[in-house]
DNA sequence: GTCTATACTTGGATAGAC
DNA sequence: GTCTATCCAAGTATAGAC
């Protein structure tokens, strides 16, 4: 392998690279500062300082070209968060991560462009599945941790794991949407505040709880 | 005050009546069935059998018929579920509230049409702030039953009421934005049968908590 | 692959007759 | 207050030159 096809496979990200790639970067700028209703093909082409057309040869529509952006930062998030929240075992520690991703999603915008893509599938029910099918892994990865953590207490037989994770991205989502919509991001804050608190609870109370089990 | 200032007088909801009422009902449909993004004037006015041009008239512009289709719910779900709100006491009692509401919710179109249009808000910032405003109340409403709720206990201490009901209300609305994209409402329904289950134990603890303080 | 030019569509909104 | 006709803007998408 030589010198530039180790930079080309370097640069790939999503199985975006060249083009291609800074489309999708101007793409998830233009859903960042203008959201998904300003996200029109002019507005894009516009933010990359390129050609309007590029966008229809490359992904073939704008809707396209959106979804691939939400590939885009999925990935960028799972590279991300993924190995720090696997390696994560007790409750203080995963509201000490919540609050670490909110912070980031927040700074990259990723939080943002999540929420206008949810949102946007919400309006658009074509949009919604594609939305859901994308949404999935992380309901997934959440599952997992849900599991591990709740395995040998009582909490197993009162609240089914997959129930808990979708309540949990759900409140995620819930959240990112209603500071978005009062564009106060204090109440957030305040929530992981008391998330942080609470699993200082949790994690006094589980030990016990697991020991009583036979 | 005749017959007919009677039945105009029953027939205010919103403060709209006649024709305006009729545009209103036919934008809510149509903010059912189509979703925001297909609630075009020329949509509304096919769904009501009237002139487009109506919609101008009365409304001044599309986006505020649908801020007024929103206030129309509000008043409705207000004057529904209110009352019974209001004279809920415990935990098990609000939990089935909780259940009976997201029923009517769903059934009515109540939860698509809060869920299209907080949606739209997050996708259109203009959009955003007008409807944070009308989704305040909810949260208000919500915060004096969770004042009243924690009253005496040490939760008191840990969480402000304020925090907890903007928790419970972006739960709502990010289980609601989920199910929507997922098409699927069985986790919607598992996650009411789990407050049931939370609420009885809720219920078993926080008198004794109450009483533990001084 | 990228650019220019343009066709086509949809939707918001208004003017003016009735 | 309601209808017809129409304007205008914005957006998607494509054809064809380079």
């Amino acid at each position: 392998m030589n010198k530039r096809a180790l930079s080309e496979a370097a640069d790939k990200e999503a199985g975006l690279s060249g083009t291609k790639l800074q489309i999708a970067e101007a793409a998830l700028q233009t859903l960042k500062t203008k959201g998904f209703a300003g996200a029109s093909a002019r507005a894009i082409a516009g933010e990359g300082s390129f050609n309007q057309a590029l966008i229809f040869y490359h992904f073939g529509s704008v809707r396209n070209l959106l979804l691939a952006v939400l590939d885009l930062i999925s990935e960028r998030r799972m590279e991300e968060y993924g190995p720090t929240f696997e390696r994560a075992r007790t409750a203080p520690e995963l509201a000490d991560l919540a609050r670490t991703i909110y912070a980031e999603d927040l700074e990259r915008g990723y939080i943002t462009v999540l929420g206008e893509m949810v949102s946007a599938g919400v309006t658009d029910a074509s949009l919604g599945a594609e939305v859901a099918a994308r949404i999935e892994p992380w309901i997934e990865m959440v599952q997992r941790k849900v599991e591990q953590l709740l395995n040998g207490t009582p909490f197993q037989a009162l609240a089914a794991p997959r129930d808990l994770a979708f309540g949990l991205v759900s409140l995620y989502f819930g959240i990112d949407m209603l500071s978005h919509l009062q564009a106060d991001q204090s109440r957030a804050q305040s929530l992981l505040d008391l998330a942080t608190r609470l699993s200082v609870l949790v994690d006094a109370v589980l030990p016990s709880l697991r020991e009583e089990m036979p």
